[in-house]
DNA sequence: CATGAATGAGGTTTCATTCAT
DNA sequence: GATGAATGAAACCTCATTCAT
């Protein structure tokens, strides 16, 4: 992300040229800070994060992380917020509306998956953040915004499927939100334990298109009518 | 150290007898210093925990936990260990080969399920353990015996199943491993974060006992052999 | 800088009728950094004090502080120097040579006493500087002013007092005036701990005023002629 | 006070050799630390004092002053303790019941005196605490003792002289022991503003001794019994 | 077997101040 | 005249660990 962004400037000479790449730069720098700190936190969590890895990652120093966040706390809540807000952000993208419900629910399934494959840093900030047993999610301001309307999308899809028939009737969309989330989050946030305990290399191409399929295949099941005997 | 320590207790049964009775209790220290451990490292992480608290906790001092196993490190090792040793003790207890396969597969889910609700520290060691890429995992020399043999488990029940007609054939054991324990853990590990966003008490009892039910549906489904047209 | 600041102010008074209306009032801003500063002294000392805070209940910014001012040591030093100043001229309010000397001399009292009394802030600032050796009334170039001239007047008081035969001779008016100032200033400055060790409230009204009262009886019999034998 | 104290280790080396001067050494270490802790909060306040230059006076490294005081604040406390507590032993040593009145009044206004002018570091900490309005005072589990009994010897002498027809009757203790300890306590306190302010050297040997006299005769004037007209 | 004392290195945070427009 | 952004230096404090008996 972070790279992208800096890959677009160095490919934006005129545009530098017209804005000289200013030395004060308050956007600038909060922003490259935030892009750090949130690799930092998730990587080694809250306790494990240091500051002046932060700094440098950013190219910036460590008074800047002060002068922008307050305390090493007040930076990772910030990350979080940013993370969780990117996430809704993200959501609010997928369309299911016009799909068949079956198709409907193997995309958003995707969607899942892909998310947490392309933010490996999401995973790591909320496992730090359920260390800390959610307390800043608790006390953060933006909760509210974030109560996931995405279970709404859920439920508007098994209704739909359950009157088309091709759903079973009954089933708890926070439930199913779970269960889908469950299935993406945990193989790619305990790859490393797994690979290890289990001998085989969960990361490689291979098993990541696997368990893809296996976990669409458990979900579409899981909702799928029951034939008539 | 860790590791001397114990194979020189094991090995001077005699000297144990000889001395009629210790001042202070060895191993009753260094299994309190341990247990200490175990819960401080799962809740506050291998960064996060701290040295005196661990003391303290186990009514011993700072100082006797470097007696005893040398190294914060060499401690987090040491309670991983003995974490994963105790699971896979309890995976012996279970039997499944008496049991119809479908009532098998349900008992296997349970056991998985129980077992994370009643170990809430395993959780909290292994999302550690995998924030540092499962690297003290690796370099355990008692790892060779972890190599899960639960997954052979699972693959008899389903060969059974699968010559029963109950259930389908192809389906990968090591995936349906994954699966079960991604319903369960990660519900868990993700309990308060996932009850902050949602705004529902994952932890209140009902919760519970409905996800349980919906997961062993869930892996029933999965499995289910498809009925003929 | 302080310095030039106001000379510039006082040298420029035409520039100042000439400029029709200042934006952003110069010195209002000035003013109230000094009042803001004042109290920020006087309720934490030098070390203590913090830029911030001035600015803040300045209503200004730290960076104006700093435009003003130039140093936090600076700041202290004009502070101090408006501090004395205003003590100069409440002084100078006081006449006491058309009263009866006890009276006068009672008056002066009441005049030190209220001082104190409707000045706590003074009092902070007077103990930062003796906690660093006056050193910046020392460097003042103020201070020749400051040279107190009230003791000419507790002099004269002392001189007429004795020639009407009421107050002893060879009574030293600096030594008077150190007696006067200690017994008010130090039963303030000193509240806070006496209350606490002497299990009573000095700050409650009816104790001030007892206080008051013993401190000018003992001022009057300190001076009083002794009746002949 | 810790100067003598190091002499006195110095002059007694037949003692040392017995003992011969451990490195490890907790109470000297930690005493060492409270002296020059004492020194530096005396001369330069709390906000002032700097952790690295008590380390370096008390022969010893920052770490162990956190290590036996835990933080700045509790390491002032102590301070602060200890000085009280070493005045109140201090007073334990007047005895004032077999002088005759005015001369033990003398004699307790001399003490007070010398109290002050030989611990200037008693002054400084007082005027710090008082700074911080006595919040650490209040917060001392050794206050109850400190409640000043000292009172309480006032006021048997002033009942034992009004009997004598020496003293005047109805002065309150309190008020006579603020009014002696105002004198002294001022005078030095503030010697250096009013040294800059009155042009008079305060603090040499001859002013010091009139101020003394002038005190006590003040103090003596205010107790004494009028004559009858 | 046990422990109180000690500590180097580094972590987070704050402070007073300056830069650059 | 005014200001938002930036910062070096140092302050306080913590952490994991070792010394010396």
């Amino acid at each position: 992300m972070t790279t992208r962004g800096r890959a677009a400037a160095a490919a934006a000479p005129r545009a530098a040229r017209a804005a000289p790449r200013r030395r004060r730069d308050a956007d600038g720098t909060r922003a490259r800070i935030l892009a750090a700190a949130t690799r930092e936190f998730a990587r080694f969590g809250l306790a494990g994060a240091r500051g002046d890895r932060v700094a440098r990652a950013a190219r910036s120093s460590e008074r800047m992380v002060y002068y922008y966040f307050g305390s090493k706390e007040k930076l990772f809540r910030a990350v979080l917020e940013a993370s969780y807000l990117s996430l809704q952000q993200a959501e609010r993208s997928v369309h299911l509306d016009d799909l068949e419900p079956a198709q409907a629910l193997d995309e958003f399934c995707r969607f899942v998956w892909r998310y947490y494959l392309e933010h490996p840093e999401f995973i790591g900030l909320v496992n730090t953040e359920n260390l800390h047993r959610a307390s800043h999610l608790k006390h953060s301001s933006q909760l509210n915004e974030l109560v996931v309307p995405i279970v709404g999308l859920l439920q508007r899809l098994l209704v739909r499927g359950a009157k088309a028939g091709m759903f079973r009737a009954g089933i708890d969309p926070t439930e199913l939100y779970i269960a889908i989330a469950a299935l993406g989050y945990f193989y790619l946030s305990n790859s490393a334990t797994l690979s290890a305990v289990l001998g085989r290399e969960l990361r490689a191409r291979a098993q990541l298109d696997a368990h893809w399929r296996a976990s669409a295949e458990m979900i579409q099941r899981f909702v799928r009518a029951d034939r008539p005997a």
